[in-house]
DNA sequence: ATTTATATGTTTTTTATCCAACATATTTAA
DNA sequence: TTAAATATGTTGGATAAAAAACATATAAAT
């Protein structure tokens, strides 16, 4: 049995994350000092350094947090993974995601760490997949093969969340999912 | 010299009465158990007996401190007590502490403590006058005994305030002192 | 009425965090 | 360019909080 975290140890790290969370929305990231971050934390610098060797590695830490978070709205998705309904299914979840959290993506991108978020997301959509893949062995013989259909689907998905998540105000969630509706084919 | 809290006593207290407020939202204070407060603080329950008796302390000394946020921004008023301006000030000060804190009052009202909050603002508001009465040794010479004269406006404007929170859609903070500058004449 | 489950307090030991002080680096001002 | 001011890392000792275990009390279920 895992034992679990101590109580101290989490809230220590939550604070810390909150902290930089709203000090990114005030400066750039590269103005954010670690004083500032345990000021604003209410955490002792050499705490601080207990847990991270420096702002970079507390945001890396962040990210991939953020990113397990996203990982596990994922796992909900009961779909098999070359089937619209899974597309549709894993686009819903995106941008219920981004939306919850929208005030951390939005630091994020104003910080032009655009990329980060882009790779961070990517990334775990195509685990998802691929996991779900090896999980799955009954998948639809197809002409093209499987691979091909399953980046194609996922770059179509994906660019387009994307999109939505850069321009935050044209098009509504449902309308991204009613786009991506048509645009799927119903078998693939 | 006094010397500061320590950092980990600060943040205790500030995650136990955060916690409480959110459960106030929830549920009547009555149906909240220590165990909750504590769970979602992230506290240890032990850790809360080490600070409070029970959830009435901490309510308590939640007021308190409530009351004490309100009386340093009451200081920030440097008008003479028996003036209109300082009436006027008093109510800015009070309608824009409420509005900062609507989440709160709004939990306390709805779990009907509202004595305990007009207990509270009536007293805090009194003995900032007392005070700033007894700082000032140059009151305004005037037919009617200055206590009175403070008691008639002091009930006037903090009846007026509060039927603002209790009210909380019918008029702006703006209305509220328009109308209380129209009430109170020019030369007390 | 008796059992079962939840909640309340309390205690001891272990540990994460705080504090304060220091040396070093980096930035800003004179 | 040098001095002053800020920021970064590190350390050892003091302490608040966590964990785990226990006894008691209250509420819910059988």
């Amino acid at each position: 049995m895992v034992q679990k975290t101590d109580l101290r140890v989490i809230k220590t790290r939550k604070n810390l994350y909150e902290s930089l969370i709203y000090l990114l929305k005030e400066k750039p990231f590269e103005e954010i000092k670690v004083s500032d971050i345990c000021e604003h934390a209410l955490i002792n610098r050499s705490t601080f350094y207990a847990h991270y060797q420096d702002k970079y590695e507390l945001f890396d830490s962040f990210i991939k947090d953020l990113k397990e978070s996203f990982r596990l709205e994922l796992k909900k998705n009961k779909n098999i993974s070359n089937s619209k309904e899974y597309y549709i299914e894993m686009v819903k979840i995106f941008l219920n995601h981004v939306e919850e959290k929208k005030d951390i993506y939005f630091s994020i991108i104003i910080n032009n760490k655009n990329s980060i978020i882009m790779d961070m997301i990517y990334e775990t959509l195509n685990n998802d997949i691929k996991q779900s893949l090896d999980e799955d062995d009954n998948i639809k013989s197809n002409k093209i093969p499987s691979d091909i259909v399953t980046k194609f689907y996922l770059g179509a998905v994906f660019n387009v969340g994307m999109e939505w998540l850069r321009d935050n105000n044209s098009y509504t969630k449902q309308d991204i999912v009613n786009y991506l509706d048509k645009l799927i084919p119903d078998n693939i």
